[in-house]
RNA sequence: GCGCCUGUAGCUCAGUGGAUAGAGCGCUCGCCUCCGGAGCGAGAGGCCGCAGGUUCGAAUCCUGCCAGGCGCACCA
C-alpha cells in the first residue's frame, strides 16, 4: 500500500493515516468496508462464542431500498437458531453492541423486517472512504487473492487452418479479461495459445494450398476460403513444394495472421505452444506422458491399442491413447501437453474451451488425475457458442454455409471496444445470438459508449479545473462535518464496492460482472453529475470533496474498462 | 437413450438463500439560458419455462417434466 502522500511531502497537516489505519484494521484491507464487516463478525462472535465460526456465512450487503440504510447484514437471522432466540431479539442485542463499536462511523443501526440489521453510515465515514480510494493509488482494487497462485490460462487455441471467427473472438475476449482479472487480484498469470500444427487438419491445409496453387479442386474435407488462395499466391513455389514443408509454411503464415488479428483485438499471449513439439525428440513428450501413466499404473494394452483407465476417475469408459495402427490419438497429445504444463510448476491450469468440447471435460479431468494431478487444480471452462442470426434465422457458424463472421470483420464493423463489450457483457455459459447487421446498426447504442462517455466527461472537468487544483484537492483532508447529497452517497458506495465486485468476478470466473459494474458506476456518476455542481461550487471544501469523487470515479471506471480490454478515452 | 449449458420485461441479458425481481435497447410522455444532451426525469410492460419439495424466507438449493443449444469415436 502506498504511503500517505502528506507524509511523503512532509506536510504539517494531520495526515489521514490514522483514520485509514482504523478503516483498514480488518484482515483484508482492500476497502473501508472491511472494517464494517469485521465489526459485525466481532459482535456476532461476542454474542455466541460457541456458535461455530464459519458454520454460516454472514453477509454485508447493499439493500435495494434506500429506507433500509446504506448496508445491511443478515447476521441475526443466521445466529438466531443457534442461540435459540427470535431473530429480532438477536438483532436488537447485536445492534446495541454494534452501535457502540461503530461509534461515530454510523448514524444509526436499525432492526428491520424478520431480523435484518440496517446500518446508516455517517457522512464523515463516506467522505473519508472516498479519500481511501485515492490514497490506494495503483493498489485500488488490487490484491486479495487467497492464496495467490501461479496460474496458466490457455485460451483460443483455434486450429490454424482458417481465419478467427466471432466464436474465437468470444473465447479470446473472455480468456484475456479473465487473465487480467486474475492478475489484478494478485495471481501470477501466464497466457498460452496451443497451436494444433500436427496431424490431419494441418496436412489438409497444406494439401488445400497446393491444390489451389495447381489450379485444382480442394481435396475432400479440405479448406477453400479466400485465404487459401492468398496463401497459395503468397508462398513461392507452392505448387511443387514438398507437402510437409508447404504445410509448415502454411501453418506459420496462418499463425501470423491469427496473431495479428488477436493483437488488433488487444489480446496477447506469453507463449504459443506448438503441438508438433509434443512428438519430437526421444523420448517425446507424448512418450514421456505414457511413461508417467504407466508408472501410475493407469494404462494397459488391449486389442492392440494402448488404453488409459479414465474410468478409474469417473469417466464413462476407458480411452485410447495409441491406436492399434501405432498412431497417437488427439487425446494423447492433450495429455502430454497437460503433463508438460504440470511439470512447469503451475498451481493451477485453466483451459477455456468451446462448448463443442464439453464432452471432453470428464475424460481430461480423469487423465489429469491419472497423471497424478489433483482434480481441482485443473479448470476446464466452457464457453457457450455465438450463434449467427440473419433475418430472424439462427444458424451455427459454418464455413460451408457462408454463415461466418470473422474477428477482423467484427472489428471493422463495430470496432474493438464495442465488440469486446458485446462479447464480455454476457456470462460465458449463455449462448449469444449475433445479428451482424443489427449489431452494426445498433453499435452506437452500445452501453460501452455510455461508460466511456462518463470517463471522458470527468477528464474534461478535471482539465477545466487545472492540474494544480486537482492535485491539491486529491491530497486535501475532508472535514469531518461534511454533508453529502444522496447521489454523492450513492456514488461513494458504488466506488467502495469495486474490490468486492472484483473478488466475486474472480471466484465465479465471471468477467461479465465487471461490465455490469462499470455501467452501474457510470450511471451513479452521471446521477451525481446531474445533482451536484463541482466546478466553482461554494464552499471550497465541497468542491474539494467532489473533485475527489470525480477522481475516484475516473480511476475506477478506467480500471474496470482496462480489465475488459476496453479503452478509457479522455475525450470522444 | 445418456451427459453438459440455457429458459427472467417486446428484444438482448444481469441477478446462484433475503425485504416491493433489475439494466440496456425498443415503446409512450416530459426536459436542451446550467461543469460535455453519446444525456436526464416519469411511465407502460413479469404465472422468473411447468409441477412438486427443502426452510423463517426460493428466480436462486433438490426431484420430475417441457423447450432450445452442444456433446456422447481406435475423427481431428
Amino acid at each position: 500500500m502506498r504511503l500517505c502522500p502528506h507524509a511523503a511531502a512532509g506536510g504539517v497537516r494531520r495526515c489521514q493515516a490514522g483514520i485509514l489505519r482504523k478503516l483498514m484494521s480488518a484482515e483484508a484491507p482492500t476497502s473501508p468496508l472491511s472494517e464494517l464487516r469485521a465489526a459485525v463478525r466481532a459482535a456476532a462472535a461476542a454474542l455466541s462464542s460457541s456458535a461455530g465460526e464459519g458454520s454460516f456465512r454472514l453477509t454485508l450487503e447493499r439493500p435495494k431500498k434506500a429506507g433500509f440504510g446504506d448496508y445491511s447484514t443478515n447476521a441475526a437471522l443466521l445466529l438466531a437458531p443457534a442461540l435459540g432466540q427470535s431473530p429480532r431479539a438477536v438483532a436488537e442485542r447485536l445492534g446495541e453492541d454494534l452501535t457502540s463499536r461503530l461509534d461515530g462511523l454510523v448514524d444509526s443501526v436499525e432492526v428491520a423486517g424478520p431480523g435484518f440489521l440496517n446500518f446508516f453510515l455517517s457522512d464523515a465515514w463516506l467522505a473519508r472512504a472516498t479519500s481511501f480510494v485515492l490514497l490506494a493509488g495503483d493498489d485500488w482494487g488490487a490484491g486479495g487473492a487467497e492464496p495467490a497462485e501461479r496460474i496458466l490460462v490457455e485460451f483460443v487455441s483455434a486450429n490454424p487452418t482458417g481465419p478467427m471467427h466471432v466464436g474465437h473472438a468470444r473465447n479470446a475476449a473472455y480468456g484475456d479479461a479473465l487473465s487480467r482479472l486474475l492478475a489484478l487480484r494478485g495471481h501470477s498469470v501466464e497466457r498460452e495459445f496451443y497451436v494444433n500444427d500436427f496431424g490431419t487438419q494441418a496436412r489438409k491445409l497444406g494439401e488445400s494450398i497446393q491444390a489451389r496453387a495447381r489450379g485444382q479442386q480442394a481435396p475432400e474435407g479440405g479448406y477453400q476460403g479466400e485465404y487459401v488462395a492468398e496463401l497459395a499466391a503468397e508462398i513461392p513455389r507452392a505448387a511443387e513444394m514438398d507437402l510437409d514443408q508447404l504445410t509448415g509454411e502454411g501453418i506459420e503464415r496462418m499463425v501470423a495472421r491469427t496473431r495479428a488479428s488477436l493483437e488488433k483485438f488487444g489480446v496477447a499471449f506469453d507463449r504459443w505452444f506448438f503441438e508438433h513439439k509434443l512428438h519430437s525428440g526421444t523420448p517425446s513428450l507424448v512418450e514421456h506422458a505414457f511413461d508417467v501413466l504407466e508408472e501410475q499404473g493407469r494404462s494397459y494394452r488391449s486389442e492392440g491399442a494402448l488404453w488409459l483407465r479414465t474410468s478409474d476417475f469417473g469417466d464413462d469408459k476407458d480411452r485410447v491413447l495409441e491406436r492399434s495402427s501405432g498412431d497417437h490419438t488427439y487425446f494423447a497429445s492433450d495429455i502430454a501437453y497437460h503433463q508438460e504444463k504440470r511439470e512447469r510448476g503451475f498451481d493451477r491450469l485453466i483451459d477455456v474451451l468451446g462448448a463443442d468440447h464439453h464432452g471432453y471435460v470428464g475424460r481430461m479431468h480423469a487423465a489429469f488425475q491419472a497423471l497424478g494431478g489433483e482434480s481441482d487444480r485443473l479448470e476446464l471452462l466452457i464457453m457457450q457458442f455465438v450463434h449467427l442470426v440473419s433475418r430472424g434465422e439462427r444458424s451455427s457458424m459454418s464455413k460451408r454455409s457462408g454463415h461466418f463472421v470473422t474477428l477482423d470483420e467484427l472489428i471493422e464493423e463495430i470496432g474493438v471496444d464495442a465488440a469486446r463489450w458485446y462479447l464480455l457483457a454476457r456470462s460465458h455459459d449463455t449462448t449469444i445470438d449475433l445479428d451482424i447487421d443489427l449489431a452494426r446498426e445498433q453499435s452506437s447504442d452500445n452501453p460501452v459508449y455510455y461508460v466511456q462517455y462518463a470517463h471522458a466527461r470527468i477528464s474534461s472537468m478535471l482539465d477545466r479545473l487545472g492540474e494544480q487544483r486537482v492535485t491539491q484537492a486529491a491530497q486535501a483532508e475532508v472535514p469531518g462535518d461534511a454533508r453529502l447529497e444522496p447521489s454523492e452517497r450513492e456514488l461513494v458506495k458504488k466506488l467502495l464496492s469495486f474490490p468486492d465486485e472484483l473478488a466475486e468476478a474472480e471466484v465465479r470466473r465471471a468477467p461479465h460482472r465487471i461490465a455490469a459494474y462499470a455501467l452501474e458506476l457510470a450511471q451513479a456518476f452521471t446521477a451525481f453529475y446531474r445533482d451536484c455542481k463541482v466546478i466553482g461550487v461554494e464552499p471550497e471544501e465541497v468542491e474539494t470533496r467532489r473533485i475527489q469523487l470525480c477522481l475516484g470515479a475516473q480511476k475506477t471506471i478506467a480500471r474496470s474498462l482496462e480489465l475488459l480490454g476496453v479503452s478509457a478515452p479522455r475525450s470522444m
